[in-house]
DNA sequence: CCTATTGTAAACTACTTAGTTTAGTTCCAG
DNA sequence: CTGGAACTAAACTAAGTAGTTTACAATAGG
């Protein structure tokens, strides 16, 4: 009676996942079909629905898939004899190169467009992708290391708005298709901006030893 | 010849647009059928169909309405009597309030489903929307007023870094279903924090004249 | 009052969809 | 070589789709 026990068997599933995310990308759910799947999966409709109950399980499949691969996305990487500040811009040009990706876009415009027919989606995505970035983020920033140059209070909060300044206009215009692929001179002066405001909030200042509100 | 020519006639049309905003809104492209609509219009199939030549034509004319819409709202209310920092508050605030309302969300939401299928949609309401508004706050900081306590080089980008540092957090979160309606509270502590994070990096310092670098 | 316009409901066309079934094929273990 | 499992293409069902047409009703202007 458990979810999973519908879904999946033998050697073909991952075809059918890999054909099913192409056209549910390019489609989203309802534009999908599952011939158009079948079809670019390389799978006989019988086989797809030998492995998935229906359309659904099979879309929610797909997405937990993405969701999980997202959430394995480091902004962080450990990067020895960095600066706090010079790790503040590899994070935010992480940040960025991930949305800008085709993965990070597609996996998002699907989500937000089917957040509300598939609720659970909408949030296991947000955990797995911005709250968990976040997460990653607000940890660096507790560090012993950030701290000794950072005055922060809310770690997670100091996190989430270097973040939204990294993301900035870029993610908008990427969204709804302004602008596809920025250069990468525009990505460094956002990423600069972004840390310089950060910074300016932040950094822990000269004199006092102790924290002020 | 002219594109407009196509649609609009008689009396029902805004019944018609009513039912298709509707709609469009709950169920997206895709998933909109025209007899939901014609339906949900209080019009017979046939009515809807002498306005408009086909459900596309419709579907980009309730977008291009809700962009007019969306572009009329304006964030900066001309309060007098306001602090630069308090007015600042207050753009902040009505912006979420904005983008947290029904209508901020459904049209957010559709826009990005769609912006693939429709790109002249996306561009359209880029443009009403989050690039007007950051054009907006933007004359608010080049003005005299603001300019002398800001400190502020790129007007456009300190618009669109205190727009991002407001939307925070909520926006996915309200995108994704996580969150539907935040407290009042939660939304004060992010204008505030967002505000502080602002004024830290462009208030303009007491003692030098000129504008540094 | 009469007629043209604008509306209506409902049937209809031609097509697509999700999902099932059938009859036959490939593949591999024993 | 055999038997069973996994797979296939293709036909099929039942329902829904966009868009058209038909035959009829309400409403207004003159």
């Amino acid at each position: 009676m458990n979810a999973e026990t519908q879904i999946k068997k033998g050697r073909k599933y991952d075809q059918v996942i890999a054909g099913a995310r192409a056209v549910f990308m390019r489609e989203g759910f309802e534009g999908a079909s599952v011939d158009e799947i079948a079809r670019d999966a390389g799978v006989s409709k019988a086989t797809l629905y030998s492995y998935f109950p229906d359309k659904q399980h099979l879309f929610m499949e797909v997405l937990k898939q993405e969701c999980v691969a997202q959430s394995e996305v480091d902004v962080l990487f450990q990067q020895p004899g960095l600066s706090v500040e010079e790790k503040l811009c590899v994070i935010c040009k992480n940040l960025i190169t991930f949305f800008l990706s085709d993965f990070g876009q597609e996996v998002f415009r699907v989500c937000v467009a089917e957040a509300t027919r598939f609720p659970e989606l909408g949030q296991s995505f947000y955990e797995s992708g911005p709250k968990n970035l976040a997460e990653k983020i607000a940890d660096f920033l507790r560090s012993d290391k950030a701290q000794a140059v950072l005055d922060i209070d809310d770690a997670y909060l100091a996190a989430d708005q270097l973040a939204q300044l990294c993301r900035s206009d870029l993610l908008l215009k990427v969204l709804f298709g302004v602008q596809t692929n920025p250069s990468e001179a525009e990505i460094d002066r956002i990423v600069d901006e972004a840390v310089k405001t950060f910074l300016a909030r932040y950094r822990r200042v000269a004199r006092a030893a102790g924290q002020s509100g």
